[in-house]
RNA sequence: GCCCGGGUGGCGUAACCGGUAGGCGCGGGGGGCUUAAACCCCCCUGAGGGGCAACCCUCAUGUGGGUUCGAAUCCCACCCCGGGCACCA
């Protein structure tokens, strides 16, 4: 019988059973322990790459994992369906994006079930579907109701390239597009926000008990930017009618301000000008504003011309002193108040504007007495401060605020570098926003009864770059739900990753029509015990769902306590290939398709396995899809007595013992790897035992030690490469490898009972001696020091001391 | 500049709490099977040296120091690679 491991049939087989069986189907009434894995919601591009297989490799493994040890897993899987490429194909083919987006999820679904990941299909979620449209457009106008949408003027980011408006998350550091790469300019428009920064101390604080990499978190901790001091006001000298306030989190060192600084587009620069200077900050304003973001964020270019006196005067409350009122483009209005007391002895950039502008400088703070540089950030006392002197930082501010507060000057005051996220986008294919304009009664929701409202299908796709929403008529002029006169529908619709910002609330009831979900079916799933992606989306998207389920907690459509999405979270590395990150516009693609028609979806899902940890990045070039191979088929041949050597039935004998001990020294082992995500050692336990069960195959073995063996590690297998495994067992056992029980080692029988003791002399290894495991410490000395090798090394001296760590080591030193 | 990761054979990685560095796989070499090749099976494979041999010695985990009986692992300094943050007052 040698038959070769057919992978195509066998994969086909049991993708159809996993389907038709629905065995991955689970209720909210089940009784075993609920447990809810899942990977990021995928853009449909259409087939999987390879970033794709690893990561469903690794949810799908952990769901069949769970489900062995006893548990309810649910694990859902939907689209996230809106966005611009369905929208710019539809601009170059002509072809409506549904009808677009539909073929790539399609195709996508088919990659999916082609490497084996299964999941409860019945719960499958698309953004772009009218449901989930609706539930979006409530939830919106909850948050508007709960005044945690709201609509403002503001200077906003506009990608050219994507003919649309940013949030401040979508812009990278270098100010281009995070998507399109273009470079992001402002510009001043109404839109629509969420109040995220409502939330901003609690999605910091909570970050502590969340079960994340370290990284992630703490890049949404710098993300969100907390800072504390204080908020007060400096007289404006000859105009008692204006006070400029400004923020700091140094008051201690307020004494020290020789200057205040305003960002150019402050509201008072007009009013501080004096006649004399009026040409010279104009001119600085507008050249500002014509510079663009990039340029302005850089710390590059010569101080000199970064700034601007007004001519004006303000009063440091503190000591009454004069202070001259300076401009300064590094100084955001966006921050703060977007104005500065100016303190160069403590703050650098203070220090370089000072020294460029002949000011000033008054050291408040006492630097170590071998200080050599310039402004001095760290602790000390205070110095030249009057009543704060002699205090250290921490309690000089303290101080300095209760100050603030008596004479009602100021107030503590916490700020964060965090915006509220700005979520209208002018585009076609996205949510619609579910608001009426109307001349008499401003912004109004469509009522709940009329939602969704759906982009029409006869619209036209235009290069212009402007949505066609805007030029629909039938879509745009509605009458006032309010008032019912003339009113404007609302033509941007939602960023999308509103739509990513709650699925996972939906998966756990994709069927309720009278809530976007039951808080019930929330209250038992909730939160997700198990959430793998990728780092990329570290801050946007895990920020905003992480806001999300605390505002619909507080609008009361989620459980009250439900404060946090995702429990635990697990990003993957990258697949790379030759270094460089694979991509569509690099042309260095390794098509999953192709690997799986040669080798099969079981060596293709080990081969992301072995490749390394599961947290770094791979080269796909270093991957060897050939061992995982050979090893499957050197597996099948086994499993399916195809290995020459001799079995047969016999009483057991010690060689046999040594394989069960094997067997339950394997289980503690892959266990283990499973629990702390080293899959890669685990496939390679996996294989050394094979490799030790075709060594005892061909010295001769025991029919039943040999096929206990070879199930148990079958069963260790089954989650990594389901349909080989499955096949087998049904073969060899019959059933379903998946609703076996997993194994549980024998703590007394993994024991290792011989040990092989090194015996060091001096730290160096001369010597191996096989030894029982539970030798005490006295007897290990007596062995290693009986060694011949020892003796001889020794020579008649006496050893100067004895190390023994039993059963391991013996350390002999002279 | 600051904050995280990470530098181990020809390559990807392993060594979990300070205790045999190199397990697993790739690649390479040798042998078997075969008319032949592929597949498959077995053995060898860090570098250098010694021995007829079983074996033995020395060196070796980015570099340089340190702690320790003992360091890939801990500490200090430095170099390189990757990532994040970077006028946020």
């Amino acid at each position: 019988m040698a038959e070769a491991y057919d992978f195509t049939a066998v994969e086909r087989k049991w993708q159809e059973r996993w389907a038709s069986e629905g065995t991955y189907e689970v209720a909210q009434d089940d009784p075993r322990p609920a447990y809810y894995v899942l990977c990021m919601y995928p853009y449909p591009s259409g087939r999987a790459h390879m970033g794709h297989v690893r990561n469903y490799t690794f949810g799908d493994l952990i769901v069949r994992h769970r489900t062995m040890n006893g548990q309810a897993v649910l694990s859902p899987i939907g689209f996230d369906s809106f966005g611009l490429p369905a929208e710019n194909a539809a601009i170059q083919t002509g072809v409506h994006p549904r009808t677009f987006t539909d073929a790539r999820i399609e195709e996508l679904k088919s990659s999916l079930k082609a490497i084996g990941a299964v999941y409860d299909w019945r719960r499958e979620i698309r953004s772009h579907d009218p449901a989930y449209i609706r539930w979006n457009q409530v939830i919106f106008k909850r948050f508007l109701e709960a005044g945690l949408a709201y609509r403002a003027m503001a200077p906003v980011n506009w990608c050219p390239g994507c003919q649309t408006v940013l949030a401040n998350e979508q812009v990278l550091a270098d100010g281009t597009c995070e998507r399109s790469g273009d470079v992001v300019t402002k510009r001043d428009l109404e839109q629509w926000f969420f109040r995220i920064t409502h939330y901003a101390d609690e999605l910091l604080a909570a970050l502590d008990g969340l079960d994340w990499p370290e990284r992630v978190k703490t890049m949404q901790r710098n993300w969100i930017g907390r800072s504390e001091g204080a908020e007060f006001d400096l007289a404006v000298e000859g105009r008692p009618d204006l006070k400029l306030r400004v923020f700091t989190t140094r008051p201690d060192t307020s004494f020290g301000m020789t200057y205040a600084v305003l960002a150019p587009e402050h509201p008072l620069v007009a009013e501080l000008t004096t006649a004399d200077r009026r040409p010279d900050v104009e001119a600085f304003v507008e050249r500002v504003r014509r510079t663009s973001e990039i340029e302005r964020q850089s710390t590059e270019g010569p101080l000199e011309k970064r700034g601007v006196f007004t001519g004006s005067h303000v009063a440091n409350p503190f000591n009454g002193r004069s202070i001259p009122v300076y401009l300064a483009d590094y100084v955001l209005m966006g921050y703060g108040t977007g104005a500065i007391m100016a303190v160069p002895g403590e703050d650098q950039r203070d220090w370089d504007f000072a020294k460029a502008y002949g000011l000033p400088i008054i050291r408040t703070v006492e630097p170590p007495e071998d200080w050599e540089g310039e402004a001095y950030t760290g602790d000390g006392p205070a110095i030249n401060s009057e009543w704060l002197d002699g205090l250290e930082v921490a309690a000089a501010k303290q101080r300095a605020i209760e100050w603030l507060e008596e004479k009602g000057l100021g107030v503590r005051k916490v700020n964060y570098r965090l915006r509220d996220w700005l979520v209208s986008r002018q585009r076609f294919w996205g949510c619609p926003i579910p608001i009426v304009y109307c001349a008499d009664c401003g912004a109004v929701p469509v009522p709940d009864e009329e939602l969704p409202v759906l982009a029409p299908d006869d619209v036209e796709f235009r290069p212009t770059g402007e949505s066609p929403l805007k030029f629909h008529d039938g879509f745009r002029l509605v009458k006032c739900p309010s008032c019912g006169g003339e009113g404007e529908r609302e033509t941007d619709t939602m960023d999308t990753f509103v739509d990513s910002s709650w699925y996972f609330l939906r998966f756990c009831d994709p069927w309720a029509t009278d809530e976007p979900f039951s808080p019930a079916a929330a209250e038992h799933w909730m939160p997700v015990d198990q959430y793998i992606g990728g780092i990329e989306h570290a801050i946007l998207h895990l920020l905003y769902a992480r806001f999300f389920t605390k505002a619909l907690a507080d609008v009361g459509l989620a459980p009250a306590g439900l404060r946090e999405p995702f429990s635990r979270l697990f990003t993957q590395g990258m697949v790379r290939l030759g270094g460089t990150r694979m991509s569509k516009s690099k042309g260095n693609l390794v098509s999953p398709d192709e690997v799986l028609a040669e080798v099969g979806a079981d060596a293709l899902r080990l081969s992301h396995l072995f490749a390394g940890p599961p947290a770094d990045d791979v080269d796909w070039e270093g991957v060897s899809v050939e061992g995982c191979f050979r090893f499957l088929n050197r597996l099948w041949r086994l499993g399916t007595g195809q290995v020459d050597g001799d079995i047969g039935d016999r009483a057991e004998q010690d060689a046999d013992v040594e394989i069960e001990r094997a067997t339950h020294r394997l289980i503690t082992k892959v266990d283990q790897d499973y629990g702390r995500w080293s899959y890669n050692t685990a496939v390679a336990a996996l294989m050394e035992f094979t490799n030790t069960l075709y060594e005892y195959v061909r010295s001769g073995a025991r029919r039943q030690t040999l096929d206990e063996a070879f199930d148990t590690a079958l069963l260790l297998l089954a989650p990594m490469a389901p349909h080989m495994t499955a096949e087998l067992w049904e073969r060899r056992r019959g059933g379903r490898i998946h609703a076996m029980s997993w194994p549980q080692a024998d703590p007394e029988l993994a024991r290792l009972q011989k040990v092989m003791l090194i015996v060091q002399v001096n730290g160096k290894v001369r010597d191996r001696i096989a030894v029982d495991a539970d030798i005490s410490a006295e007897d290990a000395e007596a062995v290693a020091l009986a060694s011949p090798r020892v003796v001889e090394l020794l020579g008649g001296r006496q050893a100067k001391k004895v190390i023994s760590r039993p059963p391991r080591l013996v350390n002999v030193v002279v």
